[in-house]
This record gives structure tokens, sequence and C-alpha cells, in this order.
DNA sequence: TCCGTTCGTGTTATACTATTACATATCATT
DNA sequence: AATGATATGTAATAGTATAACACGAACGGA
């Protein structure tokens, strides 16, 4: 098995992962009584295949060619689904999705986006989520959701 | 003068604060070299006058009614500029811009986004800031630009 | 099993957000 | 005053997202 813990920007075995998380959703949903539907299956096949945040309209093309409906809300309606379950992750910077790698607990991650490659690495989000919720709640501020994206380069692009 | 350190979700001198922002940003950019048009300028005190997050269209129409163009680019470029120097910040979750309220240190706010009263508050982000900096350096990843973001209840929202 | 309710999908249409490209004008400097 | 860089105005279009409605499948209770 991969190592679940390896950074997005290191080299791993995409088919492990990708088989992996699926199977970890799988069995998510089955506990919590979700439905993963066929469109939301697939939707989430989609983003794990690609490996990257993709656009909602990206992810709608390859469905559509897959026989699902071609609107919009098709797309829309499946990636909001595992966006709200935790199956996937919404980059506002990007306008984009992209699968969970760790839908089995539950986390608050950070996104970091380099300007090289355009790879996105989802990061472990404890620390600062701890740090987040330590400001909010000086304030009074009870925070329900988060999001960290950051834009930077990654260890490969970065000049030496 | 009103306490700059003042959480955007207590009660205060809304004049006075625009007036010391718009002050400050007229002072930075004249330092700084920048040049602080009409629409720009105009821009700004929109944003400072509303005291709330504002999508770009928004701002687009109160500019046309000033007698400022009336194409979106109008609207965007001004509002790039001062984002792109620290006078506004963009707030991603809501496809918006709000003015900076602290236009004369550099800093990397959080912003803290009420469901309840769609308040939008500038939170200290140097603790997340950190955080993240700190995360992202374990990762080899260097860290350009960042937003913070987090929805959930303002104090005065919050159930008791 | 039947009924009603909820939930999910497909479709049409439209709303909202943002950028490209190009012409014109203004500014800073010589 | 001439030049090059910067800023503005406008038209056109690209990209992102949602509302509203019809239909049908899944679910739960009588």
């Amino acid at each position: 098995m991969p190592d679940p813990h390896a950074s997005a920007f290191e080299r791993h075995d995409h088919a492990g992962c990708r088989h992996d998380v699926l199977a970890a959703v799988e069995r998510e949903a089955r506990e919590r009584g979700l439905r993963l539907t066929p469109v939301r299956r697939r939707t989430l096949e989609i983003l794990l295949e690609e490996h990257r945040a993709m656009g909602a309209y990206d992810v709608l093309e390859r469905l559509a060619k897959d026989g699902f409906g071609a609107q919009p809300p098709v797309a829309y309606r499946a990636l909001d689904f595992l966006v709200d379950h935790g199956f996937a992750h919404r980059i506002r910077r990007l306008n984009a999705f992209a699968a969970c790698m760790h839908p089995d607990h539950s986390h608050a991650p950070v996104f970091l986006i380099c300007t090289g490659c355009n790879a996105v690495a989802e990061a472990p989000g404890e620390q600062v989520r701890e740090a987040l919720d330590a400001t909010a709640r000086s304030l009074g501020f009870a925070v329900e959701r988060s999001n960290i994206e950051a834009v930077g380069l990654c260890p490969t692009c970065a000049p030496e």
C-alpha cells in the first residue's frame, strides 16, 4: 500500500492510491448511509484518475462522454455531494475540485498550489487549523468550515 | 481615533475608520510611488463606505453612477490594483472584495465570514500564517501568497 | 402492497464572475 | 515637445454557477 502520508509533490503509485481511496470512500458511504450513486461514484473516479484539481466543466465533459447528463448541474451536484461529505475538496483559488486523499478521517487540509507546475498538494492542516480556531475564538467567532490555500513553489520548481 | 484593533464584529465609528484608512492609503501610495488615480481612489472609497465584502459588479455599478466606465474591466482593474498593493482583499469564498482595514503594515489576514449576518471580519493572521509556513516548509514548499477564510458564526449570531 | 414522501437525475434557461483585445488618453521623463 | 510606459474606455467573449421544473427511483409507513 502506498504511503498515505506521502506529499502529493512526491512520486507515488497513482493506481494504488486511486484504488485505496475509492475503497475507503465506498466503506465510509456505506457506514454513514450515504448513496454513492453512479454519477457520484464516476465523478470521484474521474477526480482520482486525473489526480489534479479539475474545473467543474472538465469533469462534466468526461461525465457526458460516459453517458451521463451533459448539463452543468449534473457535475455540480455530484461535486457538491463529494465536497459536502469530505470525499473531495473545493479549491477556490482555482475554481476547481480535487479528490480527497484521506476520506476516512475528518480533516481540514491545507492546499499548496505550485505556480511552476500547477500541482496541488493536500497538506495536513491540523496545526494551521488549530491556530485558526484560536484566532477566531479570541474574537468570539465559531468556525464551521474553512479553506486554507497557499500559492508558491514546490520543491521541484523552486530555484536552487 | 477608532481602535484599529477592534474586531469588525464590534460596533465602531465607520466614518472615522473610513477616513483614517483612506488617509493611510494615500500616504502609503505616495511613499511607494503608486498612482492612486480617481477610479482607484473612488473604488476604495466605495469599499470603505459599504464596509462589507462587495462583488466586482456591485462596485462597477457604483463607479458607473459616478461617471466612470461601465464595463467590467474598469472595476476589475481598480480592484486588482488595490488588492495587489494590499489596500484591499479578495475573499474568494464570496467572489468579493473588501477594503483592507490596516493598509499601513503588511499582513496576511484571516477572514471570518458570518453565515448569520454576512459580516466579514479581517482577523490578525500572524499565528495562522506562521503555522501555514511551517507546514509548507516541512514539505519543501515556499509560500508566496495565501488565502485563509473561515465561515461560521460571529458572537452576535451565535446561539447562547 | 400501496401510497405518499423524499431524494436523485436530466434538461432548459439564465445569472453571475472574469478576461482578452484593442483603441485612446494620460503621465513621467527626457 | 517627443517618447515610452502606464492607465482608461469599450466591445466582445470566456468561464463559473444556480434556479426552476419534470420525471423517476428509493424509502418508509399504513
